[in-house]
Formats: structure tokens, sequence, C-alpha cells
DNA sequence: GCCGTTTTCGGCCCGACTGTTTTCAGTCG
């Protein structure tokens, strides 16, 4: 059994055994095996099972060691065919519903017999669960809401789509003249490709106005709490939002608390417990002694701290950027100093992959010079279609040969200070052959080779193809590797490891491919990939000039990847990619 | 179920809010 698929097994027996009312510390320890497993890669896993020595990775003891070998090696596993089959199914179904944990589910299934949302949504119209010991009448509408509801609540939403309803948020809190400071925290801060919901930190002195003004935004259908220091709203789109106010000395705590990740946090209370110290959302203090560490840090009026750089630096460790808090060695390299200088947003100099009118984008070359050039970009490249993607209006050879002549001209004008580079999306066809012949190829400046059809080829043919276009001479960059939409279609099935090795052994880069409903290849390779040699682009995929600002979405995705500038193709400067594409070219 | 330079057993983060309670359990993050 493939990796991501034993992690979803791990995922769902910490689920079920959640049902069963197990102890909670057993179902994190399965939970944290299947995290655990997504950041180890394919071949690695393989190489630690037949070595005997999953063991040494954290968080894996020995009822895990059995269990993930059994499923690696038979692609079954007894125990877990067993839970599931003592659980009714529609009982987990049920955990998507807010307000119903597994104490509720399993009072609603031992006193009224439901085993599914339908006959929960029936003993709801009847009135029975509001009779219900433990339960209420705002209980059962509750519930009533969230079945109704179920689809936008449990709605995951991009990172581009959500920062856009933040950012005004984050900037209308700070206008406020209560508020000393407000930060947007939680997997939005760490840049994750996608966002459960909104969380507001702010420091300020009088409460009760912030709370208001935050409950009464345009956009806001429902307000689900409202507290003296906190409010939860939800969104028209189904995005929930939680505001959490603090005095400014607890800032620094309540942000790093509620920026995460989980993992990062436990990780992070370890090793202050370690050091005699506590650390929660109030303050970091002494880890003996009487009252809870809210009373605690209340006594400790010298914890106040500027921000998060001196609560790490109170730890020994310095300062972990966000993106990199997912409890997967950060703390580790903090500690020894061995944390790296994560590319930036104003490193990036320019961009491969963009398209134009000429094929399925929505700006002419010149309007997307003219934005490259607005964004202070010294190159773009032009990626247009090829012929094959006849639904995108591919360029024939000849259009293609017309372009080329296009930007030339574009460029010895000198109208844009922007220099721009002739390439192309060329499309890998089904056997791995590229749709150009490699005269016309050698033409262009770049050549990015994407796959765009035949999604369901089996894995070993579907890595064969695309390892083939990358052996291809005129290849310099695989575009989108695994074809995915989040949120919406999966990738095809692809062995990333293989096509990393290959790209790495004919010196081709693996774009980042930028758009935020891509972030393809996944973040969670990079680290490894990078560290073995594979360079990166950080494209855009810009279909219209708004299109390239999706670099930022990149940049996230290439900083959640441990990437420095160096890893980065597009931030050296128009020399420097000058000169690697000429060097790249076939002879 | 995992983990260990105070431990191989006994911890494992803990506080806000809600809805149900009359002192607190459950959920959530």
């Amino acid at each position: 059994m493939k990796k991501n698929e034993i992690a979803d097994v791990l995922t769902e027996i910490g689920t079920l055994l959640e049902l069963k009312g197990e102890n909670p510390f057993k179902v994190r320890a399965y939970q944290a095996g299947a995290r655990a497993l997504e950041a180890i890669e394919e071949t690695e896993l393989a190489r630690l099972i037949a070595a005997g020595e999953l063991g040494t990775i954290k968080g894996f003891g020995e009822a895990l060691v059995q269990k993930v070998t059994e499923l690696h090696t038979t692609g079954r596993l007894e125990f877990f065919e067993q839970l599931k089959a003592s659980i009714e199914p529609g009982l987990e179904e049920m955990l998507q519903i807010p307000g119903l944990g597994p104490k509720k589910i399993r009072a609603l299934h031992d006193k009224l017999g439901i085993a599914s949302i339908a006959a929960l949504a029936e003993a709801c119209a009847a009135g029975k669960v509001a009779e219900l010991e433990g339960f209420g009448e705002k209980t059962q509408e509750k519930i009533v809401a969230g079945i109704r509801n179920r689809e936008a609540y449990g709605r995951r939403h991009h990172w581009w789509e959500a920062a856009e309803i933040a950012e005004p948020i984050v900037a209308g809190l700070r206008a406020l003249p209560q508020v000393e400071r407000a930060e947007a925290a939680g997997s939005l801060r760490r840049g994750l490709e996608t966002v459960g919901d909104l969380d507001f930190i702010v420091a300020a002195e009088d409460f009760a106005p912030v709370v208001n003004w935050f409950v009464t935004q345009p956009g806001v259908k429902e307000v689900t709490a409202q507290g003296d220091t906190k409010a939860s709203v939800r969104f028209e789109s189904g995005l929930q939002a939680d505001l959490r106010i603090v005095p400014a000395a607890q800032f620094a705590f309540a942000l790093h608390h509620f920026t995460g990740s989980k993992d990062h946090n436990v990780q992070l209370r370890q090793r202050a417990l370690g050091r005699g110290l506590s650390l929660s959302e109030w303050g970091l203090v002494p880890a003996e002694g009487e009252g809870t560490a809210k009373e605690k840090a209340e006594k400790h009026p010298g914890r106040k701290l500027g921000g998060e750089p001196e609560l790490f630096a109170a730890l020994g460790l310095h300062f972990i950027p966000p993106e990199l808090r997912e409890g997967l060695g950060e703390i580790e390299a903090a500690e020894a100093g061995e944390l790296p200088r994560l590319v930036e947003l104003a490193d990036v100099r320019g961009a491969f992959h963009n398209h134009t009118t000429a094929s399925d984008g929505s700006n002419t070359l010149v309007e997307m010079t003219a934005a490259a050039e607005a964004l202070g970009w010294d190159y773009l490249g032009i990626a247009d279609h090829s012929k094959a993607s006849f639904q995108a209006k591919g360029l024939s050879e000849e259009r293609l040969e017309q372009q080329i002549g296009e930007i030339h001209a574009l460029n010895a004008s000198k109208r844009f200070t922007t220099h721009v580079f002739t390439g192309t999306e060329c499309d890998i066809l089904t056997d791995g052959r590229l749709d150009y012949d490699d005269a016309l190829l050698a033409k262009l400046d770049y050549v990015v080779v994407s796959v765009h059809n035949a999604f369901t080829q089996d894995e070993a043919t579907m890595t064969k193809r695309i390892i083939r276009a990358i052996e291809h001479p005129c290849a310099t960059m695989l575009g989108h590797l695994t074809g995915r939409l989040l949120l919406r279609r999966e990738g095809y099935q692809v062995d990333v490891t293989k096509v990393i090795d290959a790209a790495i052994a004919h010196g081709v880069v693996i774009e980042l491919n930028a758009s935020p409903w891509r972030l393809d290849m996944d973040w969670r390779h990079w680290r490894k990939a990078a560290e073995r040699g594979l360079l990166t682009a950080i494209n855009p995929d810009a279909h219209d000039t708004a299109g390239l600002a999706h670099v930022r979405a990149g940049v996230n995705a290439a900083r959640k990847g441990w990437l420095t500038r160096e890893a980065v193709l597009n931030t050296r400067s128009l020399a420097e990619v000058t000169a690697y594409l000429r060097a790249r070219r076939p002879r």
C-alpha cells in the first residue's frame, strides 16, 4: 500500500478510536503517526521498513511500526478491519457536524439508536434530541443547522481566497483606536495551501468595541459565539473566523499559540517543560508552583515580550518563521542554528510559465509585459500552450514562430525595462514525446514540459512518460508535476521520487506552480528534493495580468518547503538566468 | 499509543464558550 493510503488508514483509526471513547492520547498517537508519514518520501518509507528502522522515526513505537509495516507489505490490516466493522459507518460522518463530538454521538447512538445523519435529522424533527439528558432545544437547533450546512461548513478554502477575506479585516482591526496590534494567525499565517478557518489575534485595552466591530463586518452571515474576549462568525462562503483579544503583554504568546501548528506547539511546550517552564497562550512561566498558567502569567509582568522572536529566544531557539511550524524538524534545526534563510517574495526577479491571448490567456503579450514591469520584474517568460492543447488554443508551429518574432521585436524596441524570454508550455504527449519538433524547440529560450491529457494512465506509464520528457535535451523545466487542482481534483498517479531523481540527473527544473489552485509540486517534497540538488522556478502560470501576483502563493509554498533563494531559479538576475538558459540549450 | 539525562510507568496543554446545568461536561482550538 502507498504511503498516503497508509496515512489515511492511521487517521481513520484515530477517528474510530475517538468514537469508541478511547484514550485521547492514543487517538493523538495515530493522528501524529499519519502526519509524520506524510513527511517521509515513498522510497524512504520502503527503505525504513525493509531495514526495520521505522521505529527510529519519532512517533512510531512498536504498535505503529507493526501496523504500518503490515499495511505497506500486505495492503491490509486486520486490526483496522475489525475496528471498522465494530462501529456503524454513519457515526463517522456525524463528526462533521459542529458541536457534535464523540461523547454526544455515543449518547445519541446508545440512547436513541441513531447511527446516521439521516436518522439524526429525523430525531431532531421529532424533538427527541432536545429531550435527551445533556442536550436541549439549542443543541438540537444547532444540529439541524449543522446538518443543513454541513457541506459549506466542513469545506476547506484556498489560501488565496481566505487571504482576500482576512487582509481587509486585519487592516480594519488595526485601524480601530482600541487596537494596539492585530494579526491573522492559523494556517493562513503558516501559508498552508488550504485554510479551514481564520484566526485573528488582537492586542487591545478595551475589548468590547473590538468584538462589536468584528461581529458586524460585511459578509458575516452568522455569529456563532460572542464572549468578552473572543467571538466567532461565519461568512457567506461557510468560512469561519475566530477573534481573540488579549492584553498587549500576552500578544506574542497568543499569536504563537494560534498560529500553530498543533504539532509544533506540542513540541515547543515539551521543550519548555524540559527547561522547567510552562508555555501557553498566556505566557512562559515556571512549570512548578500553585495556580493555573493564566494566573501565573498574570503574576509575571516582567515576561512581557515585544514579539515572537523573544519567545523563541527564551527557549534557546532561533526565530522559526510561521511557514516552518509544522512539527517537521524545525525546532531541532532552530536549536542547532540550521534554519534556512527562506526565499522571500522580494527575491523574485521574474517568472516563467505565463500565458497570453495567443493561447488561453486573457491579456496580450504587451499587457503581460507591462504588468511584469509594474511589479518591478527584470524578466518575464511567455509559455503559451502547444498545439496538442487544442482546448486551450495551443499554438501551431507557425503561430509559435510568429510569437518568437513578436517577442524579439518587443525586446528590441526597449519599450519595457522587463526582458521577455521566449518559451512554450509544450505538451508531453501520451507516450512521453514532445508536441513540437526539436528544431523549433531549439529556437526558444526555454521549454516547460507539461501533461495535459490522459490523466488516467497508471502510475508506471505516467512516470515513464514524464521521465521521457525530462530526458529530452530541449526540456528546461517540468510544469505542474501532478496536475492536481486543490480541493477539486486529485493529481494523476505518478512516482514523484523517480521524477525528482530524473530531473536532478538531467539538470531539469521542476516548477513550483504558484497558481493558488495548484501549488504543484507539493511543498512537502521540496525540502528533501532541494537538499539533493533539485532547482525550482516559482511559476505563476498566469493567464492574465492579475495572475502574476500568484507568485506570492508560490513563495508561501516554497517557504513551507524550506527553500532558500539559491534553490529558486527566478530569484537570479537577468544576466544569470540568461546564462543559465543558454547553457541548458542543446548544442 | 508514545516517550524518557529526574521516569520503562505515568504523564501526555489547557482555557473559553456554550448549553446544560445548580457546579459542570462537552467541544473546540
